[in-house]
Parts: C-alpha cells; sequence; structure tokens
DNA sequence: TCGAGAATAGAACGATGTTCGAGAATGTCA
DNA sequence: TGACATTCTCGAACATCGTTCTATTCTCGA
C-alpha cells in the first residue's frame, strides 16, 4: 500500500507517509471499532503512525473528516446498488419497477448504516448537503419521478423515505449500541428486553407485550416492513387508487 | 421563583439556590438558541448565576442533563397531545380513529421539534430509553393495537412511525440550522436551493426540477404528508385490503 | 546544486467535561 | 441553645480534545 522509502540508516525517526484514502479508511475503522466519540485526532495520527498536525493537511478538521468517511461510505453503498443483479430485472409495470428501485437503494443504504453503527446518526447529523448523499437523494426522486407522481408527491415521498431509512436506522443503532457487545445476538436481545419488563407492567403493557416479537426479530426484516408501507402509499399515489 | 433569600450585609459572594426543574428549563433555552454545542456546563451555571459543580449534585453529566431535558420535552408534547381537542372525537371506524390516533401523536412531536431545533437529533442519539420516550412508543404501539394489526405489524409499524417522525425531524432540523437564521423563510430556502443550483444540472437533474416546489413547500405539510403514506399502509393492513 | 513548494511533525493554546475537597446553609436532636 | 450530620454550593485543579502555528524534512525541476 505504501511506496517503498528507504530508511536512513541514522537514527532520525521515521517519516509517515499519509493520503486522503489512507485517512479516512483508517478513521472509519476506528469509528466502527470505538464509536464516534471513541475517534480522536491524536490516535487517528497514532494508528497512522504520523504527527497530529498532518491530518489537518488533508482535512479541514474533524468535521470534514467526518463528512468525508460519511460521503465515502454513502458513495459504496450506491455504487453497490448500481451493481445489484436485482437492478436488470426488468418485469412488473413501470410503477412497480421504479418501486423495486427505491427499494433497492434504500436497502442499500440500509446495510451500510448495519455494517457501520455510526454512520446513520452521522448522516442525521451532516445534512444531505454532500456530494453523495445528494446522489442518493437524486436517484430516489427520479424513481419517484418514473412512478408518475406529481412534483410534490416527488419531493414529499422522497424526503419521507430518506427520512425512514436514516431515522429507523439510527433508532436501531442507538438500540444496539447500548447492548453489551462480545455477547450471542439473543442475548443481546435479551438485555434490552429486560430493561423494558423492569417497567411498570400495567403502564406499559403494551410494551411488555412486545417482548417476545422483539426477542425473535431481524432488524433487516422490521426495516424492510416498514419501508414496504412508505412504498405501497406511494405505489397507490401513482396507480391512482381512491382510499 | 426563587425563595426570598436574606442577604448578609458584609460583602460575602450571593449564594445562588438551585432546583432540577430550573436547570433543565434554562439548558433548554441555551440549547435553544445555541445549539448542543453552545451548551456547556460553565455557560450553563453562568446564566444560572451559581458555580459550575453545583450542576453536578442534580445532574451526572452532561449526558444525563440532555437526557433529562429531552425527556422533558418528550414529556410535554404527549401532554399536550393527551389535551388536543381533536382527540375526543369519535367519528369514523375504529381503525379510522386509532389511524387519527398515532397521526396526533406523531404530529405532537413533530411540533416538538419544530420549536427546538436541537430536540431531533439528541432523540436520535438517546434512542428510546428514557421513561416519555416508552410512554411515546407505548402510546403509539397501542393505538395500532387497537387497529386490529397483528402482533409482528404491531411492532414493526410502531418502530416505522417512531422512526420516521424523529428521522425525518432530524433531516429538517439539519436544514434549517444550516440555514442564517435573522433572515425571513423565502430568504432562507432560497440560499438552501442556490446550494444545490451549484451542481450539475444534468447529474442532478431531478433535484433541479424540484427547486420550485421546495421553495413554496411548508416542513409540517410535508411532514404530514409523508406520514400519512404510513398511516394508510398501516390502515390497509389492517382492513385486509389486497396489495 | 539549489531553491520553491509539498508534506510531515509536534509543541503550544484555548476550551471543555469532570473530579475533588473545602466550605456554607439547613435541619435535627439532646 | 449548642453540637452534629446532612444537604447543597462553589471553584480550583486535572485530563483530554480540537485547533493553530511554526520549524523541519522531503521531493522535484531548473
Amino acid at each position: 500500500m505504501t511506496p517503498p522509502r528507504h530508511r536512513s540508516p541514522s537514527s532520525k525517526p521515521a517519516r509517515a507517509t499519509l493520503s486522503l484514502e489512507q485517512i479516512l479508511a483508517t478513521a472509519v475503522t476506528i469509528l466502527d471499532r470505538d464509536g464516534i466519540r471513541g475517534l480522536t485526532l491524536r490516535g487517528l495520527a497514532q494508528e497512522l503512525g504520523g504527527g497530529l498536525g498532518s491530518i489537518y493537511w488533508y482535512v479541514a478538521g474533524k468535521d470534514e473528516l467526518l463528512e468525508l468517511a460519511c460521503d465515502s461510505l454513502v458513495g459504496a453503498a450506491l455504487a453497490r446498488a448500481e451493481s445489484d443483479p436485482t437492478a436488470a430485472q426488468g418485469g412488473g409495470t413501470d410503477v412497480e419497477r421504479a418501486a423495486a428501485d427505491v427499494r433497492r437503494i434504500a436497502l442499500a443504504l440500509f446495510d451500510q448504516t448495519q455494517q457501520h453503527p455510526w454512520l446513520a446518526l452521522q448522516l442525521q447529523v451532516q445534512g444531505a448537503g454532500s456530494p453523495n448523499s445528494l446522489r442518493y437523494w437524486e436517484r430516489i426522486g427520479r424513481a419517484l419521478a418514473a412512478m408518475g407522481l406529481t412534483a410534490r408527491q416527488q419531493f414529499d415521498g422522497s424526503t419521507a423515505v430518506s427520512g425512514y431509512v436514516a431515522g429507523v436506522a439510527a433508532q436501531m443503532a442507538a438500540q444496539d449500541l447500548q447492548a453489551d457487545r462480545e455477547r450471542s445476538k439473543p442475548e443481546q436481545l435479551g438485555e434490552i428486553v429486560e430493561g423494558w419488563l423492569a417497567n411498570d407492567p400495567v403502564e406499559f403493557a403494551w410494551i411488555h407485550s412486545m417482548a417476545e416479537e422483539f426477542r425473535t426479530h431481524d432488524d433487516a426484516d422490521q426495516f424492510t416492513a416498514g419501508l414496504d408501507l412508505l412504498l405501497s402509499g406511494l405505489v397507490r399515489q401513482a396507480t391512482g387508487e381512491s382510499g
């Protein structure tokens, strides 16, 4: 990865060679391991084997570092959605195909937030300003346009979908984050459920009734179920069915 | 508000009398004005007219302070939803009345995030562990149960709704936050649109086509439109219509 | 060979969250 | 009333972080 460096025979301290890609990759590694708070510029510099000040030559500050790391992962998810084999399938009506497009893109981003627990929250922090976030929004919007929706329906629907994705993903990440890692999935879910059951069983009767449902649930299925609710509403708007 | 205090005639420095409610109220004021980053414990102590260390007697740290402030606002929104005059209306079927319940609660929380721009993001950070967040979730879940949905549908639907609310609210808050205040609403929207139009007009053709739509949009209407998409999907699940 | 720009390095600064112990106010009991 | 414990206040001190600044090293072309 790093270009060959002829180390001087004297005992001068080694000099690191950095690049923006390397910095972002290492930052993502630390973020996945220690979370947003665990990422410090000193820790990053140490992990890179370089000095603290050097990072500022590539990046304006921690905020921009987070933005770029976030944007790179959104871009990767977008590229993965592009090369999805299900993208080539052309069955169904135009509306159904467009809805499947939205579904595929949304799922690709959700998968990325599952692999990087800090990503969803950071997406909310920085908004939709970064280049790949705009591309993501553009692609969802085009699919809604292909469904034949009103301009207003396209606009409202696109923000509804992107808001749902980031919102549910962030919610799940927060839930999974407070659970103890280094533990099996059922154990983690059990921990969280115990926290619920500790509350008043009559005031929180419904939550209590959901305990078993939560123990056997899967984040991806849950996400897809809610997404399909939105999509069915959009499809119905497109096909002009009455309520 | 503060109990009468006989100030000693000598020149001893005045001693402040605090309370948790007062601390939270002042914290919310600062948060509304300066955002989460603008809230510092020193600034809070100064605004309270007290010492820095005193805050730690009432609160374990900044995280808990944020949690409590957040929870108090969720509780206020919930109480407001309870006393909503539309709650007493009993028209329509059971399913329609339950859907209206969900709508009313979701809108109450959304209104609160509009008045406190930092709230939505903080809701995402701390997850659904705080007491009033649980109550909020419980109330949505009960309404979905009243619609006659499956346990799984109740579970998936409740997280879909709560995730949508927090997600869209956080997205809108991030958007409004990066715009310059001290400026009229149309001017702010114009600023944001200009940022979009600065991008490539062919790669981002759809976003360009949404410029006019965005200039004339209203956050509350946009939020309601997406929420109704979700609700219509839930109602259709409850009434057992086929896709 | 030399000089200008690219890139690295780390000390120093200011701000922040948190800890800690001393002290003042308040209430209690003999 | 006086002594004691508890509750509450206060700010110095500490550790850490993001950022700035400047000196230094490396690279490459003239």
